[in-house]
DNA sequence: GATGGCAATGTTAGCGCTACCATCAATGCG
DNA sequence: CGCATTGATGGTAGCGCTAACATTGCCATC
């Protein structure tokens, strides 16, 4: 039989010659292309993941089949068969604070580019529903995980670590990882811009902080810093996670209230500057001859608020295509070395402080 | 054989009593904790997909085994044995913008709890990537796809189609939906910011606006309106997208100077409408009593501007719930009626027009 | 007491793919 | 020339799960 005339082109057709049952997706499989191809299914199979232990001929013949048949290969089955799914879990707290997003972006983007889904799930700041999420996670078999901005639990980490399934936690630099990491110290943040705007000669400095983590340690470097320097806090608003501009301008109202002499404020993120910038501007009073304000974060708009906001820059970017390296390498199945690594930050002067 | 005696607490301790072939991820299995509740897989499945068709004592028995064994089902084997894979997937342009963030969130969260995964990919927001994406998300058998603000190629609805999975299209109004569709007038929206801005007196009206498809429908909308009003643009500025604060304040800067005497200009989203807001501080012109300031969007800051942002408050959330909903009732072989939202819009008035 | 219906459970046979081993021809080497 | 080695290919047997059908026991019905 010529090869042209027995080309799969319908369910329909084909199951005029051979027998099907009433299962299955009724999609085109490997078995049809190998049919067509005039080649074995393992063959077909060698020609789509190792190209090079197929003949240039074999190779040929298969390609032309899938283009013929618009097969798409069934990476449940794949992932099944091979125990690597190719798939690739993110825990977010949410997507709905703009911090992550550069990370979660470049995560997607570099994994994709590998050959690897991402698969998002949202924790909610709680860690009550991450233990639900971590089985339904689990249960994909994805092969790895990142965590990002995640508190996770005893029970969580014993779970993830049970699975056996490769961990990148990332935006936090804690001493004792569950197994890969790519951040930065949030304690040196704060004590980078205590020294700032101590050398720039601020003396009456204020914070206006979210209450999660990460901002904590921040926190609390920036206050260590400043008592070591000789200057003590004027005043401190806590607001929560997740921060909003509103809760940028209510925490400088509340600044005001307790330090009316305050002059400069470190923001735990830079929608929060925004916010203080906007309540400054609500009251008339100049940032930064009045006080100097200090964001986090280096999102994109941080450039081009008025007055330009000088805050710490967090490479996002680098962290998830970081991450998504650790994941990939594991995956393949190459060692690491370096399990850990510091991406630091840098501090980006503009106009307010 | 007392039950008690063969857990299998661990794999090694399993493997001196079953033999194990090199192959499987070495986990446990449903086969295992069948073993260890004393009934047949099926039932265990049973017991775990549709408890109602097991007895009460089976039930008890394969939920103490789970809990014992620690158990976390295999849901790439599922999926492929079922051709349900419980995985959904959504196309965005990218995540970056914050404008679908609300939507992806809600979707995820609504999935979530259904039982459903959400699997990302960002094509950007170039149609280029699409095709490539769109068969790595085929291969994962997904049980629905959303397209949120997404211009599909020919090719693209072609594949999706044959591919047969259920199509949510979102965040617009297409009289060609491919599957199913939620979201709302874009034109509408031009019209009645138009009108709302001719009502309240204004008559020098410009756009400022991103070169996206949605956002082009909304600015031939308000063309046409204000035609038929009887005021024409006295300048238009298009902007790339996604919009950022920067191109906000460049788009002002450049409307400035194409029409001094400009007294409205609409915005095609809130972001960009901060712009304007920080472009006109910058250059101490008051609004609204300089010239009104209309975005899109109602994000989360809109409310906290100063002056408060007048914008079109679309229901993001809404949008990806309804998504989900309808996702899942076809998932579950229910049939949908209406498989056309219309979730429409507001205005939102606050001070800035 | 035979019959049908139903509820609970089990057996079998895949889902679509790949790991593993076997096969076979062609090559290299002493 | 015999033997190991390599490269290309194929057959078989799963991966862990569930659909489809079969079986069993029980009760209500005629």
């Amino acid at each position: 039989m010529a090869d042209h005339s027995d080309i799969p082109r319908s369910r329909a057709k084909l199951a005029t010659t051979v027998r099907r049952s009433r299962r299955g997706s009724g999609s085109i499989t490997l078995a049809d292309v190998a049919k067509v191809a005039g080649v074995s299914a393992i063959t077909a199979s060698r020609a789509l993941n190792t190209p090079d232990k197929v003949s240039a001929d074999a190779l040929k013949r298969v390609q032309d089949a899938i283009s013929r048949t618009g097969y798409v290969p069934n990476m449940l089955a794949g992932g099944l068969a091979s125990s690597r799914s190719k798939l690739v879990a993110a825990l977010v707290p949410t997507i709905a604070g703009p911090v992550f997003l550069e990370t979660v972006q470049a995560l997607t983007e570099a994994l994709a580019e590998a050959g690897y889904q991402l698969m998002l799930g949202q924790s909610g700041y709680s860690g009550a529903r991450e233990d639900a999420l971590l089985d339904a996670i689990i249960g994909r078999r994805p092969d790895g995980i990142v965590l990002t901005g995640i508190m996770h639990s005893a029970e969580g980490r014993r779970r993830l670590l049970a699975a056996g399934i490769p961990v990148v936690e990332t935006w936090d630099l804690t001493p004792t990882p569950i197994d890969m990491l790519v951040g930065f110290s949030h304690e040196r943040v704060g004590i980078a811009v205590a020294e700032y705007l101590y050398s720039a000669g601020y003396r009456k400095l204020a914070i206006i902080t979210a209450d999660d983590h990460r901002a904590g340690l921040r926190r609390n470097g920036f206050e260590a810093a400043a008592a070591r320097l000789g200057v003590s806090l004027v005043g401190a608003c806590i607001v929560p996670a997740p921060t909003t501009l509103g809760s940028g301008r209510a925490g400088l109202t509340d600044l005001l209230a307790q330090a009316p002499d305050v002059d400069a404020v470190f923001c735990s993120s830079d929608i929060l500057a925004l916010g203080v910038l906007t309540e400054a501007q609500a009251r008339n009073l100049a940032v930064p001859s009045r006080f100097a304000v200090f964001g986090f974060g280096d999102l994109g708009f941080a450039g081009d608020t008025f007055p330009a906001l000088t805050t710490v820059r967090i490479d996002g970017n680098a962290i998830g295509y970081q991450a998504a390296r650790f994941i990939v390498e594991r995956a393949e199945g190459r060692d690491i070395n370096e399990r850990v690594i510091d991406l630091g930050f840098s501090i980006v002067k503009r106009d307010s402080a």
